[in-house]
Formats: C-alpha cells, sequence, structure tokens
DNA sequence: CGCCGAGTTTGCATCGTTGCATGCAACGAT
DNA sequence: ATCGTTGCATGCAACGATGCAAACTCGGCG
C-alpha cells in the first residue's frame, strides 16, 4: 500500500534511481528532470522507507540517549534538548533509562544491545566503568558530565570543580564562612560528587575557611528526601553552618523543605544553592540560586561531536576529545548575606 | 562485520530457515537442532538486524511517544512510564516533543511523518482535533487522557469530572467553601480544563456552595508563574478565597510561591491542592496535596491497547475504546481545616 | 513392504533502497 | 570529423531477514 520508489518511478518516467537521487538531494540530476520527479513525489506521497535504507546504508537516523531516570527533572529536562539538538540534525531520538544500573548500560551499548539500532548514543552515565567502554561497542558513544569524568571517551559537560569554586566564592562574597556541602559520594559513580567536593574545600581554603567536621554530607539518597534528611542531620550539629552548597537541586529543595520545617529563614539565617538550574528553581520558597551548565549547549555539542564521531571509520580508536561548558551562577532568592 | 542469519547458519551446519526460527522462537524446531543452533548463536554473538526484520515485516518494533514538553515533569514522568512499559512489551521507545503545535502533531502522525518510523503512537495531544485524527494516520494512535477526551479515538485517561469533583469535595470535607479554581482554559485544547471546571462546578453546586465571580481563572500559562499570577489576582480580589483548586500542580506550585511571598500560611489560612501527583510534591513546602491518575496504569494500558490494535488490519476504523484509570486524592500537607 | 502424515527442515523469492559501474548524449577542443 | 570530457540517467546486485510452499524424515499402519 505504501507508496515506493518504484512507484514514482512508473508514474515521473523516469528510473528508480533516479527518483532516489531527486529525493536524497543528490546533485547531478537535471532541473528540468528534478521538477518533475519531485512533482510525482509530492503528488503521490512518497516517503523514503527508513528500514529499507537503513539496511542498505547501515544507518538508522537514530541517537540514543541514556540516562538513569527521565522522572528525574535533570534528565527530563536534559532530554528535551537532546530531542531537539537531535532533530535539527534531521535524527530521530530514542530515550531508554538505565536507572543507574551498570549492566543496563553495559549491555545497552554492546553490539547486541539498543545499540543496534542506533547510529550513535549519548551516554549520561553512573555506574558504567572505563573497561566497559574499552569493550567493542555496538556504536559510537558521547559521554556526558555527570560522573564521567575519569573516563577516556568522546565527553561533553561542566568543569565540575571551577563550577565549584564558583559557587562557594557566590557564598563566601555573601559574607558566609560556616558552610556545609551536600552530596559527597563514595565509590564507583562518585566522581561527580567528588569533583564538586575537590572545589568546595578548593575555595574554602583559598579563602582561608576551615572546613569543619561533618560539614560535607554525604547524603542517603540523591533527591528530595536526601537533601532533606542531610539538613536534618546538620541542624543537630554542634555548630550549624549558615550557607548550603548543594550538589544538585533536588537536594537543595528538600534542604528548603527541612529548613521551612524547622522554621529556620532562607536567606535570611541559611542560604541554599543548588546545581543544575532547574526549570523549576523559579518558584520554590524562596526561588533557588542554582549553578548552571546551559543543557541547551550540552546537548547542541554532544549531537555534533557524536556526527563528527559518525564520520570517522568505526573500530578506530575514538580522540577522547574534551567538550567543556561554561558555568554560571543564576542568583535568586535563596542566598543572601550572611546574618 | 555483524553476525548474520547466514553465518550462524554456516557455524551450525543449518538452513537460514532454521536460524531464524531459533532466533524467533517459532515452534516446529527439533530440540536437538534448537540447542545446537542457540550455542552457535551466542558464541558468534548474533543478533536479528532490526532494519532487515522492518523491511520483510514491515514493523519496526519501535513505539512513538508524542508529549507536548518533556521538560514539564508531569510528561516527563508519564515518558518515564511509558519507555517502561514498552520495554516490558519487547519495544522500543521514540520520544517527540510537539510544543503544543497542532500542525507538529499533525504532521509527525501522517503517513509521511515520524509515524513511518512507528508501529503505534502514543499522543498526549494538546492542539489536534478530531478531524486530523479522521485523516490517514501514518500508524494506529491512543491517545492519552489530556485534552483528548472529545476526540473519536482509542483513549486511556482519568475521568475529569468525577476527580475535580472528589478534589472538590475534599475541600467542603474539610469545612472550606470559599472555594476556587485556577486553570479553566476558554478555546482549542482547553477541553481538560472545562471537564474540570465541570466538576468544580459540580461538585460545588451539590454542596448548595456558590461559586463567587472571578473564583474560576483562566492563568495566563499552565506552569507555575500562571498559577502565581492566578493566586495575585485571587488575593486583591474583594473576599479571597481559603482554598485554592489548582489544574495541575505546576500551577499550584506557583500558588504556593505566591502565597508565601504574601505571607499567607499554607495549610493555616489557605489549602491548596494539585493535581497529577508529580514526584517532586513530596517536598514542595508545604508537601502538596494533589489528584492522582497514576501514570504507571496509564502507561501500561495505553501500551496494551495499542498492541491489540496493532493486530487489527490496518485502514479498519478502530473501535473508540475508552479505558478510564481510576483517580484518588493524595493527601499530604498543603490542605487543611479551614480557618 | 510401501504409503501416509505429522513433524522438521529447506530453498527461493522478496521487502525498498542505495552503491557501483556503465551507458548515453551533447559539447568543446583538436 | 573525431576524440575526450563532462553531466545525466540507468540497470543490476546487493543489504539481512521472513513468508511461502515444497521437501525431507521417520514412525506407524494398512
Amino acid at each position: 500500500m505504501p507508496v515506493t520508489l518504484r512507484d514514482v518511478a512508473r508514474h515521473a518516467g523516469v528510473s528508480v534511481r533516479t527518483v532516489s537521487n531527486v529525493a536524497n538531494d543528490f546533485p547531478h540530476v537535471a532541473p528540468g528532470t528534478r521538477a518533475r520527479v519531485q512533482r510525482s513525489i509530492d503528488q503521490l506521497g512518497y516517503r523514503i522507507n527508513p528500514a529499507a535504507r537503513g539496511l542498505r546504508t547501515g544507518r538508522t537516523g537514530v541517537l540514543g540517549l541514556m540516562v538513569p531516570k527521565l522522572s528525574q527533572p535533570y534528565f527530563a529536562e536534559l532530554a528535551d534538548e537532546t530531542v531537539q539538538a537531535a532533530a535539527d540534525a534531521g535524527l530521530a531520538l530514542m530515550v531508554e533509562q538505565t536507572e543507574g544500573r551498570r549492566e543496563a548500560e553495559r549491555s545497552w551499548l554492546r553490539p547486541g544491545g539498543m545499540a543496534r539500532m542506533w547510529d550513535g548514543a549519548i551516554v549520561s552515565p553512573l555506574g558504567i566503568t572505563g573497561s566497559d567502554l574499552a569493550e567493542r561497542l555496538g556504536c559510537p558513544v558521547v559521554l556526558l558530565g555527570e560522573h564521567a569524568a575519569d573516563l577516556r571517551a568522546p565527553w561533553v559537560g561542566g568543569d565540575n570543580v571551577a563550577a565549584a569554586v564558583a559557587a562557594v566564592e557566590h557564598l563566601i562574597a555573601l559574607g558566609h564562612s560556616e558552610i556545609a556541602a551536600i552530596g559527597a559520594q563514595r565509590g564507583a559513580g562518585g566522581e561527580t560528587g567528588r569533583e564538586r567536593t575537590k572545589g568546595f574545600r578548593l575555595a574554602m581554603s583559598d579563602a582561608g575557611l576551615p572546613v569543619r567536621k561533618g560539614r560535607v554530607v554525604e547524603p542517603v539518597s540523591f533527591d528530595a528526601a536526601g537533601g532533606a534528611a542531610a539538613v536534618r542531620t546538620l541542624l543537630a550539629s554542634r555548630r550549624p553552618p549558615t550557607a548550603l552548597m548543594c550538589f544538585n537541586d533536588e537536594l537543595a529543595y528538600g534542604a528548603l523543605a527541612a529548613l521551612a520545617q524547622a522554621h529556620i529563614s532562607v536567606p535570611d539565617e541559611v542560604s541554599v544553592i543548588g546545581w543544575d538550574d532547574l526549570r523549576g528553581n523559579e518558584f520554590t520558597v524562596p526561588a533557588l540560586t542554582s549553578v548552571r551548565v546551559p543543557k541547551a549547549v550540552v546537548a547542541r555539542e554532544a549531537v555534533r561531536l557524536l556526527l563528527s564521531l559518525l564520520g570517522q571509520p568505526s573500530g578506530t580508536e575514538p580522540a577522547p576529545v574534551r567538550i567543556v561548558i561554561d558555568h554560571h551562577i543564576t542568583e535568586r532568592a535563596s542566598t543572601g548575606p550572611a546574618a
């Protein structure tokens, strides 16, 4: 029932190959012929059959995006931007959720997994290791900033250390000296947390400020619940901090909730800064100051980098390009002068 | 370079067709043969080539999900559940964003659009009309609850009127009588808002309560900004309400923010109820009571319904099945007894 | 002992497209 | 007039899988 090249060819009185040339905008087609064939294409409503083209060319026209979980706002916003960036490049995007399971990340990327359906994959890894990536992969892969700092592979992201320094400097400039960091993470997958912690300590020591015991908190979970719990612990300590630097906005949301519950005013008594600059930050109470690494730019660069990898012959070890995206602090109402 | 059926056949000493039979779990393969072939498959790492299969069978193994925007938490959570539901059915999922543009919804579904790449589509429509759906589509379509009430097509969603009634009854049971509704919408795409408004008015009149002028607010936008603006308007009115029913949680987020800014305590002075039961509701300040239509169930039923449509011969007018998912009220801290 | 049929296995054609190599016409240069 | 050369257009053969129908195997039965 669907219209094929053959149908169009018959209709336009040319060969199948010529129709293909027109449909693909190949050069070396006479203007007159092109117009006539194009007319037939439009008239019959012909569209390229992606399966057949894919079979012939080995390309699918589809990119994969692997994120831990779409319902986390950060990844939802990232997916939003990536879908758009892919569409701008004329590619479709399939989204997979790994839930942070290393095995899922690994198996999907292997030649037998989903990667088979993709020309390339953009991966926001949590559990995957360098050796997993050294295995033969089903398609070229670009890693995104989260937890991928030490993997030798093409990579796009922000500079965690420098951005953490900027965040702390923002708080110090407001007069804070008793600052806590929420979001450190031991063990595998904790690279991001470690880098941000490093930046935190660096900025503190550069300012000549001590980092008191217990001021670097590893939350029980990296969501609002974890942030809230961390704040309750900090409030119970001998000398509670006057400023909190949360390693992601969801932690900060939980922090705000716990502070509100404890009737502690933000930012009058405690300042809070988050990280990711989520859309919702504008409407937390109070609106949340946050570290911003523009997701649209990350997505666009990731697609661009991936497309450039596609040009290279497969099997070639891809150069471990690292594209660093500028960060800055989006100031809102949750940070203010120290009391 | 990739392993094909032919490679496996040679390796196992059987015909290509038999390998295909094993790979697809067809009956009528002798157990011994099956085991031997399976061993070869595993050993060589053979995987079905989806493009080739797709070309032959006409199926792609991919479902499409069309939502207005992934960065809206509601659609992100819905996409999360839908990806999972599709995976459970052995299908991949491609996500497209329509930004609510009718033309995008329409063109992607037409035979020439993305639908070409999909076995079926799950669509959360905003602008699409009944006549658009009556056109020849590129694949079977299941509509989701939002704004699709009056379209003749297979549909999965909650009962907006009944759920709105339940929400209002919850507020009335707490002693509220001065209740406002935020989220009405005139014009195309406003069906959801109209139904929820209908439920609101119905519950009020059933309780013998008047709906005062200006108490049904059409927000400037359906996000937190719109909710905040609506609340500011309501607060400026002669007799401000003591309870707010917001037609989605993002509106409610904005409402909470505006109330906090006005130093009005929730729920002591004003109660707020939202709709969608977003993950983040647990950590708003205070935690947001919300109408819940379980997204996991919606997604699962939508995939199930879509798969059942795939069985029917194309061209057949699909029966306009409507699957209604139960709602209930998730009570949290933002609703309380009237002052 | 040969035939039957259920249970297995196979060969062939084909899905719609593009890579490749070649055909063909027209034109300018020799 | 002839020979490249360039620019268009074409035919054929794949890509890797599955639908179809035929063929084979073998135990059981007339």
